[in-house]
Parts: structure tokens; sequence; C-alpha cells
DNA sequence: AACCGCTTGTGAACGCCTGAACAAAGTCGC
DNA sequence: GCGACTTTGTTCAGGCGTTCACAAGCGGTT
């Protein structure tokens, strides 16, 4: 069979692929059947031409015509992303940032389940968070062994982030999420994620200043009835 | 003073901008006085020619042949993402990530004040969080008014997301930072940021299956000494 | 004072992603 | 059963961002 297409998808589109999952999931529970690809972008806030587009490299999902159908596109999308398989994850520095994570409904509910949380603090080591007790991280390697664990959650301090980041790598996790404000080094193979939440604020800023600064060019424009998204 | 500012600076520089700030205060505490493009770059995650274009945007900050100040180029950086002065920041919606972030002290420390929290749950309401007592929030339109915050920051669940953020514009608020799973739409001149903690976690159970999936296409890349981070 | 090495700043090519226009295809109404 | 309308899937051009490569400029050295 030649035929199994390798086909290489965007991973600007797969993080959209995401977003349209979790319209799809909303949609399905309101009890409707179809959609068109307009009002799922509408939703999505993105091009309705980028959705199509996006949504064909997974095949043909539609029927033209009529649009999608709900409850089939999200099965396909459900299957693209991953499937329903449940995937294990380990949080490590169950600080305020962790605590919150570890309780997060929106993980759970999308087949990402917690099966470890682990800090150094002996204060923080002991507790009952998300319903999981705060283990050591000496224990690290252990659990990762146990539990497969696949996914690794990293919450820690700048500082020790690179030394948990090889310690998760060399016990075999090979999807990182880093919240630690630092470029995180990994071997071929490992894929990182980074989100920087005081970066997002600073963006805010600088445009922020950006608008008060240059009104004399930019000021003209006035807000008209074109109510555009984004 | 007509040499206002001309230049614009995409989107994607600003953000690794305020990347390059932190690894400059870092180095500045460390007593370091001067940086090359590469080391930063290294620190920092990535190209050494791409941070050399993205400061150019700034016009020339370092000096052939010895590299960066970092004092300088420090200063100059805050300067560019919006100053010293610190910045009100309203945060609606006091759950579990709410409180993480009302309580973070990489906001604080970047000059993002939370000026005001805000909930509807009356259980929630006259809590204290981070220093500050939860209002409710019929509150909003005065708090906003009377601190002049430009800032607002969601962390609502998705259905009341909109009507939260129609009420921040209204009452003066042009930034926003939304954490809730929803596409926000608002008028021209706000500026929306969007963090989608699952949508994160599920483009990395993506590249997971990719990985598991195609090896024998992709597998031959094997794992040279290319460092490469990212 | 002149040379040499090092580092910045910039110009150009490459690739990726986005946004719009067109053809294929299927359904609904008559 | 046939025609017209609706909506998808695809193709094409445009813009943006990234990367490579080279010239310009500065400091240190002889």
């Amino acid at each position: 069979m030649p035929e199994s297409r390798p086909r290489i998808v965007p991973e600007a589109t797969v993080a959209r692929l995401a977003v349209y999952l979790r319209v799809l999931a909303g949609l399905a529970d309101g009890g409707r059947s179809h959609v068109s690809s307009g009002e799922l972008a509408s939703a999505a806030g993105v091009n309705p031409a980028g959705l199509r587009k996006d949504l064909s490299y997974l095949g043909p999902c539609g029927v033209r015509g009529v649009g999608y159908s709900v409850a089939g596109l999200r099965d396909r999308l459900t299957d693209a992303l991953g499937g329903e398989r449940s995937r294990a994850c380990v949080l490590v520095g169950i600080g305020r940032l962790g605590s919150a994570l570890a309780d997060y409904s929106g993980f759970a509910s999308r087949g990402f389940q917690f099966v470890g949380l682990l800090d150094t603090d002996p204060a923080t080591v002991g507790h009952q968070v998300g319903g999981l007790t705060v283990r050591p991280v000496a224990e690290l390697e252990g659990l990762v062994a146990e539990t497969q664990a696949t996914i690794g959650v990293i919450t820690t301090p700048a500082d020790v982030a690179q030394s948990v980041c090889d310690r998760l790598v060399a016990a075999g996790v090979r999807s990182i999420l880093n919240f630690a404000p630092v470029a995180l080094s990994v071997p071929a193979g490992v894929d990182v994620r980074k989100v920087d939440l005081s970066v997002e604020l600073q963006v805010l800023a600088f445009l922020d200043q950006q608008r008060d600064g240059v009104p004399p060019v930019l000021a003209p424009v006035r807000a008209t009835a074109q109510g555009g998204v984004r």
C-alpha cells in the first residue's frame, strides 16, 4: 500500500485543529448535526478558506453543498490529534501555577491525565492537589517508568527547569510543555512547547504604547462598522 | 523632532524582544558588561542572525567587534517595550488559574500590577488573593475608570468570556489577555492575545503520535550532534 | 600609524503561511 | 429527471518571517 500519505501537517494548522475540535464538541452537545465552514470559522476566529485548507490535510471530510457532519468531523479530528486514549502527564513544580494546572478540568476532559505531581519543597510534598499526592522529585525516574508517562509539564523556577527537563528526557518523556522562562535545550526527537505568560503581557504593553505613541499617523482610521475580529 | 517612529516591528519580533530582555536582566545581575549576539541568541533559543535583525528594528544598538552593552541594551529594550512605568491590570475570574496569576511574581517584577480582582461567585468575593480583595464583577466599570487600567486578563469560563470582554472594552480597556477557550470578538483598536493551555497539550499529543506513527519515513533523521534547540 | 580579527548590521534568497478566486460535486425544488 | 444553488476542495498569487552570506566598522596589537 504505497498510498500511506505521510502528509505533513503544519504546526500552526495542528493548533487550529485543536480549536476546531473544541468548537465541534460544543456544537455536538447543542444537538447540531451539520456545520458550514463559514460558521465554524467564525466560531473559531479564523478565515473560512483557511479552515477548509486546514481540514483538507486530513483528506475530504465534508459534503459539498451541505457542510461538515459535526459528529463525523469531531471524531476525525479527535483521531488525527492523537486518538481518544488518555495520555499520562507528569507535572514538576507544584507552586501556584502548577497547582492550578493540576486542577484544571480542561486537561482531563481532553484526555490528558496527570499521573504524578512532583516538587522539591518538603513543605509541599505530601499535600493533596487535584486528587493526587505531591511526591518528592527524587521519584521522577521511577514514576515515569512506572506510569509510562509521555508528556512532562514543567512549572518550576527557571534555574532548575533545565535539569528537570534533562531528567524527564532521560526517563523517556518525549514531549514537554514548559512554563519556566528559559529556553530548554533538548536532543533531537523531543518536542518542547513553551508558554511564557509575562511575554504575553509585555507584547500587549508594547502594542498599547505603539497605539498611544503613533496616533498622528494611525489615529485617522476611525472605528468604522467594520466589525473586524482579531 | 520629526524622527518619530516610522519603523514597524513585527509582532513575532516583539515577543522575542521580551525574551531577550529577560535574559539580559539575568546577565546584568551576574555582572556581565557585554554580550555577543551569538551568546544571547543561544540563551534565548533563537538564531543569531535573527536576533540581530530583531534588534535592528530599534536602530543600531551594539558595537561592532565588541558586542552589545548589557545594561545599555536592557534599558533600550525596556524602553521599547513600554517603559518602566507600571501598568495597571484587571483580572476577571478568580478560579484556580486566576488565583495563580494574581500571585505570580513574574508579573509584578516586570511592571504589571494587578489593581483589581473580580469574580461573580459570592463564595469567592471577599477573599484575599495576592494582597488584594476579590470584588464582585458588578464593580468592573467603576474599577477600570478609577484605576485607569489598560490591560484586562480574562480567566473566566468560556461562556461568559465574551460578555466580560465587551464590558472591559466598553470601560476603556484596550489590551486583553484571554485564557478562556473561545475566540473573542473585539472592535478595531483593541488587541487580544489568547493563551490556550489545552491546545498546547494537544499539539504535543499530535507530534507524539506522528513520531510513533510515521517512523519508517522520518526516523532516518538521526540525532546528530546538532544540538538544535527548539 | 597600520594591520588583523572579531562582531554587528543589512541585503537577498528561500520557504511557509495566509487570503482570495475558481472548479467540482452534491442536494433540493420543480 | 433535470436545473440551479450551495458549499467544499484546490489552485494561485501575495506577504511575512526566517535563514544565509557578506560588507562595514571598531578594538587591540605590533
